[in-house]
DNA sequence: TTGAAAGCGCTAACAG
DNA sequence: CTGTTAGCGCTTTCAA
C-alpha cells in the first residue's frame, strides 16, 4: 500500500510473525488458515499482514505442499475460436476450485506439444489437459502419465491408453453428413481437416480416436448404405498452415471432375475454404456445397448461411476441467453434461451439378 | 522411462548426484548449465539424470534464484478473436525467451481483474501483460507496480501511470471512418462497445485512455468539420454482456428516428450487431450501414463485405510481449514493430435513407 | 493453542 | 574444477 517500498522485497511470514510477535508457525497458520489458532492471535496477524503488504508465496507454499495450483492446458492453435471457448469452459471451471491455468500453443506441431508437456511437468502444474496433435504419438503423454501426473485429453484420444478423454461422439452426424450430401446427388465429397498424418489417407488408414476419424467414418458409411464408391483422393488431411489449406483447396476444386461438396472440419478450415471459393468466383451452394464443423456465430451470417454440425464446445472444455479435477481429488458435480453434437441444416447444401437431383 | 516408478517420488539433484558419485553442488551445475563442470562430470551427471529420468524441478528453481519462468496474462474475453490473436502473439513472443504464459480471464469484470492479478502475483510470474478492462480504476495495477512487478498494458491505458503500455493510435482511422458515414449522409451514428463506464455517455465524458475515446473521439471530430451535432446518445456503452448487446442495438435500433450506421467497436460486437439486423429484416447497406474494428476472415465473407478497420493484433501481442521482455532484462529487437490502423472499405456502407447523396 | 526445528529441491556463496 | 554450507518461504512434525 504505502509507496515507500522501493527496491524492498515482499514481506514474508517471518516478517509478520515478528511484527505481530508470534512465532513463525503461528503466523503460517493464522494467514494459511490451517491448524488451531486463537481468535486472539488471528487478529493481531491478520492486521499486521495486512499493515505489511503480506501475499503468500505461492512457489514456497506449492514447494512444502507438494501440490500446485495451476493446471497445464496444451493447445494446437488458440486462434481457433473451437480452443478459445474450450479454453474459456476449462478457465472458468477450474478457477473455481481455486487453480490457474498455464497455457501453451503448438501450432499442431509435434515436437512443440512434447516439449510443451515437458516445460510444464517441470514447472510442476497439477494436471494436463492436451488437445493432442496426433492420436498416435503419444509416449509424452505416457511418460507424464507414468510419472503420476494427471492427464485428461481434449478432442481426440490416444489408443491404448486409459486417459480420460473429454470428446463428442460424431458418429451420428457424420452419418447424417454423409446422407445429406449423397442424396442430394453428390458423389465427389471432400473433406479437409489440418489433422497431421504421414500417409495420405486411403481405405484402412488409421485416423487414431480422433473426431476426424468419426467424421471420416460416417461419410463413408454414407457411400456404403448408398452402393457408392467414394473417391478416398478427396481427404486432405495436413491442413494446418494456410499455405497447406490453399494446397488442399486447390487439389480439390482446380482438379479434372473436382469435387462438387467439401467438408470443413472445423471454422478455420471453413474460413479458408469459403476464401478460395470466393477467389474462384463459385457459388454456394449452386457450384459447390459446403458442411462445416463448428457452429459459431459467423457461420450464420455468411451468405449462403452455412450448414454446420454443432458441438457444445464450451461444455466439453467444462468437462475437460471437471474430470482433471475429479481426478485431483476435488468435488465436483457428478452428473455429466451432455455432450451431443447434431446437424443444423442452414442453406449452403444443395444438389450437386449434374446430378437427377439438379 | 522404466514403468515401474509408480507412487515414486520424481528425482532430485540429490539423486542424481548420489548416483552419479559427485557433490550435489557440482551435479546440480551440470543439470543446470551453470558454473564450471569437467567433461567428465557433465557426462557421468547427464547420463545417470536420463537413467533416473531426471526433471528439474522449476518450483524450487525459482524459489531459489527469485526468477520465475512464467508471466501473467489478463484479459476480459479470451473468446474475443481480438484476444486470442493476441495472445498467440505474446505467446510465440516469450516462449523464445523462455517463459510460458498463466492466463486469466476476467469476463471484463473488474473485481475479477483484481483477483486475477493478486493470484498472479502471489504465484509470483516474472510479469504482467493486462488488457485492463478499465481505464479508471487502476489501484491493483498501481499497487503491483509498487511490488516492482513489471506491467504491460494491452489496448487500454492507464491515466497518470507511466505503465508501458501497447495500443495502435486509432485518431486518424476514427476520423476516417466518420467522414466516410457523414459523407454518405449519415448523422445518426451509433456507436457499441463493451467498454465499462458508470455513467451513460455525453459530451465530455471521460473514457480514459481507451480505444475507444480514439474511436468516438474520431467520429466527434468528423461531426465538428461538418458543423455538424452528434446525438451521444447513440453511444452505447457497457455491452459486455449478449443481453447488453442485444438492448443495446433495441435502443438504436428500434427508436422512433433509429440510427442509420452503426459503428462496432470489436468483432464480438459487430457478430451481434449483424445478427440483431438480420432477426429484424433489414439489409445492409440500404437500411443499415455497418462499420466494424477488427477486420478478422469472417468479415470478408458476410454479404455484403464488411467495412472495417483493420489493426495488427498479432503484431500488438508481440509488442506487448517485447515490451516485458524488455524490461525483464533480455535482448529483443529494438525498433518496435509498425502498429498502424486502416480503414478497409469493403461493402458495408451505403448513402444514408434520406439522405441527399441517396 | 503454541513454538522450535526440520525440511521441500534447488542455487549461491565460499573455501579448497 | 569441486565440495560444503547456507539459505529461499513456506508447511509440518513433535513437544510443550
Amino acid at each position: 500500500m504505502t509507496k515507500r517500498e522501493q527496491g524492498v522485497r515482499e514481506a514474508t511470514v517471518a516478517d509478520v510473525a515478528r511484527a505481530a510477535g508470534v512465532s513463525k508457525a503461528q503466523a503460517a497458520r493464522a494467514l494459511g488458515g490451517y491448524g488451531a489458532v486463537s481468535e486472539q492471535v488471528l487478529s493481531v496477524v491478520v492486521s499486521a499482514a495486512e499493515e505489511l503488504g503480506y501475499r503468500p508465496n505461492q512457489l514456497a507454499r506449492s514447494m512444502t505442499t507438494g501440490r500446485s495450483n495451476s493446471i497445464g492446458v496444451v493447445v494446437g492453435d488458440i486462434e481457433n475460436a473451437h480452443f478459445g471457448l474450450a479454453l474459456r469452459g476449462i478457465s472458468d471451471e477450474v478457477r473455481e476450485a481455486g487453480y490457474t491455468v498455464v497455457l501453451v500453443n503448438t501450432d499442431e506441431d509435434l515436437t512443440a506439444e512434447v516439449g510443451a508437456v515437458q516445460e510444464l511437468l517441470q514447472q510442476r502444474v497439477a494436471g494436463l489437459i492436451v488437445a493432442p496433435c496426433s492420436s498416435t504419438e503419444a509416449a509424452h503423454l505416457e511418460s507424464a502419465h507414468d510419472h503420476n501426473r494427471t492427464v485428461v485429453l481434449f478432442d481426440r484420444g490416444v489408443r491404448g491408453w486409459a486417459l480420460d478423454t473429454v470428446r463428442v461422439d460424431f458418429a451420428e452426424a457424420a452419418l447424417q453428413v454423409g446422407r445429406l450430401l449423397l442424396d442430394a446427388g453428390h458423389r465427389r465429397i471432400g473433406y479437409i481437416s489440418s489433422l497431421r498424418v504421414e500417409e495420405p489417407y486411403e481405405q484402412g488408414t488409421d485416423l487414431g480416436l480422433s473426431p476426424v476419424a468419426d467424421r471420416v467414418g460416417g461419410i463413408e458409411r454414407a457411400f456404403r448404405e448408398a452402393g457408392a464408391e467414394w473417391d478416398r483422393s478427396l481427404v486432405k488431411l495436413n491442413a494446418a498452415s494456410d499455405d497447406a489449406l490453399a494446397a488442399a483447396c486447390a487439389d480439390l476444386l482446380d482438379r479434372p471432375g473436382p469435387a462438387t461438396a467439401v467438408v470443413c472440419s472445423d471454422s478455420r478450415i471453413a474460413l479458408g475454404v469459403l476464401g478460395q471459393i470466393k477467389r474462384r468466383g463459385l457459388r454456394v451452394p449452386q457450384d459447390i456445397s459446403v458442411v462445416a464443423y463448428d457452429d459459431f456465430p459467423w457461420t450464420e451470417l455468411v451468405e449462403p448461411p452455412l450448414t454446420v454440425v454443432s458441438q457444445p464446445v464450451y461444455d466439453m472444455g467444462r468437462e475437460a476441467a471437471r474430470a482433471l479435477l475429479r481426478r485431483l481429488g476435488h468435488r465436483v458435480p457428478a452428473e455429466q453434461l451432455p455432450l451431443r453434437a447434431h446437424l443444423v441444416e442452414r442453406a449452403s447444401v444443395g444438389p450437386a451439378a449434374g446430378s437427377p437431383a439438379a
